[in-house]
DNA sequence: CCTATAGTAAGCCAAATGGCTAACAATTCG
DNA sequence: CGAATTGTTAGCCATTTGGCTTACTATAGG
């Protein structure tokens, strides 16, 4: 299964900060400008702006300027390959597991 | 939601990274010593030990010395809380495109 | 035109990351 | 016992990260 795409790694990496994982809760309900989703940050608004350039970057966000604003919203798509990797695992070990526990039920069965 | 977890920072962080995730799909597949896990990797052992430990201080990974070597084995439950915070944002913005859909579908409906 | 608003750019900083080498255990096997 | 195997510890290094401030641009509204 395909592994080695930088795509997943930054995706993995946008998700695995706090901040940002809260952009993208908020992205999902609907889209805000850079300004509504910096009021209830506790940090400076350049700060969150690099935020919101890792998000863009891994390609989970897109952003346009509207007048003054510059309007985020999600691209739910991006996520399909890290959604799918994950997924892969979560089958190859289930099916582990329903092995392991199948050989136990057999070792009991013969008892 | 839950976001506020160090735990689903340290997973998604662990993920990031291609060789982490490549040690991760052969654990998924069966338990293997560390040596077994280096060979095919491009890198000295060290480097990979330091891969191993910040998958087993997420949790996704327990170790066991057995004999001079030292077994990897996968923890598929340190996953649910990402996996369920990936299936919640999914929910989230299916749902929202749904309503966008159906929004579409009355603008044309009243054409 | 002038001021307030909304965002950007540049650059600094400490800590974390991912890589290395070299030296040091701890087990196993002849 | 002695040597080979398998990790492990310690420490070095360059880069990245996530935070900050200060100064600047661009648009809207009076």
């Amino acid at each position: 299964m395909a592994n080695n795409s930088p795509a997943i790694d930054r995706v993995f990496h946008a998700l695995s900060d706090q901040t940002r994982r809260a952009i993208v809760m908020r992205l999902s309900a609907r889209p805000s400008a850079v300004g509504e989703l910096f009021t209830p940050m506790p940090m400076a608004l350049p700060t969150l702006l690099k935020h919101i350039r890792v998000l863009e970057d891994c390609g989970l966000v897109a952003t346009k300027k509207v007048g003054r604003e510059r309007i985020c919203e999600m691209q739910p798509d991006a996520l399909r390959a890290t959604d799918a990797w994950l997924a892969q695992q979560r089958a190859v070990w289930d099916a582990r597991l329903d092995r392991m526990e199948a050989y136990v039920l057999d070792l009991q069965t013969r008892e």
